[in-house]
DNA sequence: AGATGTGCTGAAAGCGCTTACATAGATGTT
DNA sequence: AACATCTATGTAAGCGCTTTCAGCACATCT
């Protein structure tokens, strides 16, 4: 691989002047740029950004961290954010950390010691504290899916609470009064909103929140499987089944079914998130949009502005959810 | 953020020790190495990877390169590659490329710019030629879902063909014989081996092949739809439909269903890949399998046992497809 | 006693680039 | 003609590490 060296050699030019030729970053002369773009084309010479970024500790990376690589809803988010650093040529550096809150931190330390420019962090296991302390830090974070008061213009998230209000309601509208529901894990504050957005509802119309009406799944098909066969063995009467998230849904779909349930008429259902597989669902899901990819890149479009000073559309931070009537909620008024 | 400098001056040791101790690349006595340790937790050093990356021309990182991320295909193979790396403490740089030649080698060569230390390529537009020419460089490669003779051991692939040919085989079984194919773009290598594995299929069994009975999808949703409908438009009966990938069997369901068939009595359809929500259809669809997840740590594994010198399972470099049968093609013999 | 080996450490030269700062030449000003 | 002002380039000092080489202290062998 040539370097620079080999370039301002056969140039006959000095490091310098190449490197300016390369980042435009100063007045050149066009006749010298015109041999230096010679040089570089004759040596077929690529720049080393490891050295590059050493040297002006910048690095056009944007390190991501994300709790799982493989589920329908980072691939949305994961390929919004690259969509629109693609855009401007930043790249990406991905990670996945399940969840563990030394883990996030290895690998937010990480991200950092390779001079990514910025990071972009769904992270579930560290403290608002934590996350404060480094917004405070030398390199710029925004954080999805969560909102820390502090920070709140770093932070990117939908009303998750209004969500599962949302979800609820729409179920009584059809004339549902026994509901259950299957949240995700107690320790996802998203998991947690959604559920008092669903109590809220249930409130609101008089309904009794009993704790054997509410199972915690895992936010995967499983959950949605066992939590279906929890009630059924519990012997909780019920014509509707709220669920936390899509995933939950399909797997409450799935142990209906084998149940020998016709859907929707034996058994309503309701997702939450909008994932791509829940309107090829049957009979398709009922549920409420999340405009993951819509956060993924409002959080990469505000990189793009505050870190690289490029112009770009007004941000946006809060999101609301939207209610997505398809035809796995069966009208029993 | 500290240096390696200041905890040198601090323990009192040279910069090499210090260097040697962080990677415990040479013996050191242990009271000097305590010293060292102490030194760092003191400054709270981390090193910083990109000077390390410089100095060393390693990086720990791989780089990853995509068609696309916001597929469940490409969620399934990264999530198994990124598995396998985070096991070994090395790390991904993700790139995606949309089927474009010259987008990926912009891509390759920013990863070999990142110093990466190998390279995992799922490329479409590139030519062979050009693969074998980057596999002789001096930075590791290895191919996915592509197989090129020459450097046969560096791919990972499946059989397509036989997969292509199950597929219709196992249609024609349950008593099918007006039979149509939605194949995926013409110019993805695994479209055609499949499409040719369903001819051979039709062949086998005296049905005529004929061109109005093969429509060119997108491998997307989208495709399945487009396709569906036009066949009904063209108006040649069929009671099953192959389709060269889940999606667009995904969106044949849609399609069918809204144009009032019952499913599958009505119309049998089968899939390829048994991405994730496959069995969350409504009648769950029968597919091949296409283990992804397992060429994905096969292919990762590889990358740790070539150039980090890890030890390992024997590699597997070509893949067997695998029927699945569910209930989504109906028995009409 | 001298030769040889062994274990640990330090000095210093890079890795390939950026970026003050200095400088040389051209131009303008008085 | 003397000076200031630009513009285009070069010089050289890093960025934070790794790694070769040499050297020192000590043990072991003849």
């Amino acid at each position: 691989m040539a370097t620079i060296y080999e370039v301002s050699r056969l140039a006959g030019v000095s490091l310098a002047t190449v490197s300016r030729v390369m980042n435009d970053s100063s007045a050149v002369r066009q006749s010298t740029k015109d041999k230096v773009v010679l040089a570089m084309q004759q040596l077929n010479y690529k720049p080393n950004s490891v050295a590059k970024s050493l040297a002006s500790s910048r690095s056009d990376c944007i390190g991501v961290l994300v709790s799982e690589l493989d589920s329908p809803f980072f691939t949305k988010l994961l390929g919004s954010i690259e969509a629109v650093c693609k855009q401007y040529d930043k790249h990406l550096v991905v990670t996945s950390c399940h969840n563990d809150a030394q883990h996030e931190k290895d690998d937010i330390e990480f991200l950092i010691g390779r001079n990514c420019d910025a990071l972009i962090l769904h992270v579930e296991g560290v403290s608002d504290e934590y996350l404060i302390e480094l917004s405070q830090g030398p390199i710029p974070i925004v954080v999805l899916n969560r909102y820390i008061p502090k920070i709140g213009e770093k932070c990117f998230s939908l009303n998750n609470e209004y969500g599962g209000y949302l979800a609820t309601k729409a179920t009584i509208e059809k004339g549902h009064r026994d509901i259950v529901y299957i949240s995700g894990p107690e320790h996802k504050a998203d998991a947690l909103e959604r559920l008092a957005g669903h109590k809220q509802a249930l409130k609101e119309a008089g309904i009794a929140i009993e704790e054997n009406r509410l199972f915690t799944g895992d936010y995967l098909q499983s959950g949605g499987q066992e939590g279906y066969e929890h009630f059924a063995r519990l012997g909780v009467p019920f014509t509707a089944v709220v669920c936390g998230n899509d995933e939950m849904a399909t797997g409450v779909m799935a142990a209906a079914r084998d149940a020998g349930l016709a859907l929707p008429k034996d058994l309503s259902i309701m997702g939450f998130d909008d994932v791509i597989f829940s309107r090829y669902t049957f009979p398709r899901l009922s549920t409420v949009e999340n405009p993951i990819a819509l956060m993924g890149e409002m959080a990469a479009a505000t990189v793009m502005q505050e870190v690289y000073k490029k112009p770009g559309k007004p941000i946006k931070n809060l999101f609301e959810p939207r209610l997505i009537t398809r035809e796995s909620v069966a009208d029993v008024s």
